[in-house]
DNA sequence: CTATGTGAACAGCTTCACAGCG
DNA sequence: CGCTGTGAAGCTGTTCACATAG
């Protein structure tokens, strides 16, 4: 009964198309800030170490904003893909564990200018609920029990989860029924969530694990 | 005069295939400590949301590592794995950057277990040079003009960048010309560094446009 | 003449399905 | 039998090359 392919005009865009949209827009922003009014999919890619047919096309999937032998309007560029990535309205973010990670995490100015905004942090530990977390907003600690009062009042739907390995799995769990749709996850461990939430990870020992790789395959190359 | 293809049966790894390879490590290490001793394509595949045909042929790329009838026995392929990504002795590791996220970087001890030792921290503030940064071991905080020095005097090959994005491009440079082969950056922009040497970028903001994008093709998705 | 948008060709990755081995 | 390893098939994503628009 389920239909293989939707109805609507969505005709299947690559999820790597997604993400490198975040990267055009990050570009964009640098570019507006120096003042560049036009840019061409040439430059664009050329920056961002990507060919020009692949910004177009990446660009295609969402709309036609380009302007024939003239290139993409900077400042236009930057509202569609906001618009696309839903970043042109503010979202409030929830941040669970105030760790080491944690107080960086709040203390961080990026996420304001991107459209996310901070707006309320939860810890299980009764010493450090209470406490002020500092940050461009001065936050209080809330006890891990408020969550779905605050995912409530502030209509959160984006969380932070931010607790050691151990407790990740139960704590996201809690997230998911507080109503949280969406976790950025930086424990160690491979969520399990329902479907209709979405998980990002975030694992250094991975990363830092890729480069190891790359370092060796490099050598072997060289002899 | 360059051949096309390695003269060894190298046989063009998908690099998908070496981010899942780090995966298994982890999933395999937490059998290891419920005291799992063999493990099967489909068990290993199903907590990580991957087919089991997936899984076997990631680690076909790599060697044959399984046994007929049986599946994987855990602490080997751990070893393999290992092995196989350089994890296997320990690397050294240089923090460039004692912020917020750097101190945070400093406190994490998820480094110590998956084979990367941080050996030391430059930061380019005199204010805070000599400064101890805490951690599993602790750690005095160098001036950036040493790194070359300590890259050197430990062998560093692996370095994280934790410094603002206005910085970013030439702090960067500076650790390559230092000797760095291999860089974890945390700074929102893209790095231009020579072929030879490999950047990995933890971009949070794009993360959380990633899981806003998705937020919003599901609620269009349910109408 | 320049640069977009796009079908068509190509390459890369994943899934299928089964031979082969313990 | 159960499960691996692997060609072959299928699918997804990227590059090419060109018609089209200003």
């Amino acid at each position: 009964m389920q239909p293989r392919k939707r109805i609507t005009k969505v005709e299947s865009i690559p999820l790597p198309a997604v993400r490198r949209l975040s990267l055009y827009l990050r570009q964009l922003e640098s570019f507006a800030d120096q003042n560049r009014k036009m840019v061409s999919s040439r430059q664009l890619g050329e920056v961002l170490g990507l060919s020009d047919a692949q910004v177009r096309k990446d660009l295609a999937y969402f709309g036609q904003f380009g302007h024939s032998g003239i290139g993409y309007r900077v400042a236009e560029l930057i509202q569609r893909v906001r618009s696309i990535l839903g970043t042109d309205r503010m979202s409030s973010v929830l941040l669970v564990g105030a760790g080491n990670l944690g107080r960086a995490l709040v203390a961080f100015r990026g996420f304001q200018k991107r459209g996310f905004e901070l707006v309320a942090v939860v810890d299980k530990d009764p010493q450090k609920v209470g406490q002020v977390a500092d940050g461009p907003n001065r936050l209080k600690i809330h006890p891990a029990s408020d969550m779905p009062a605050l995912v409530r009042r502030y209509t959160i739907r984006v969380g932070i989860l931010a607790v050691p390995a151990s407790a990740a799995q139960q704590v996201a769990e809690e997230m998911v029924a507080a109503g949280i749709r969406a976790v950025l996850n930086f424990a160690p461990v491979a969520l399990k969530v329902p479907p209709n939430v979405s998980v990002a990870s975030v694992d250094l020992a991975i990363h830092l694990e890729q480069l190891s790789f790359e370092l060796i395959s490099a050598n072997q190359a060289e002899g």
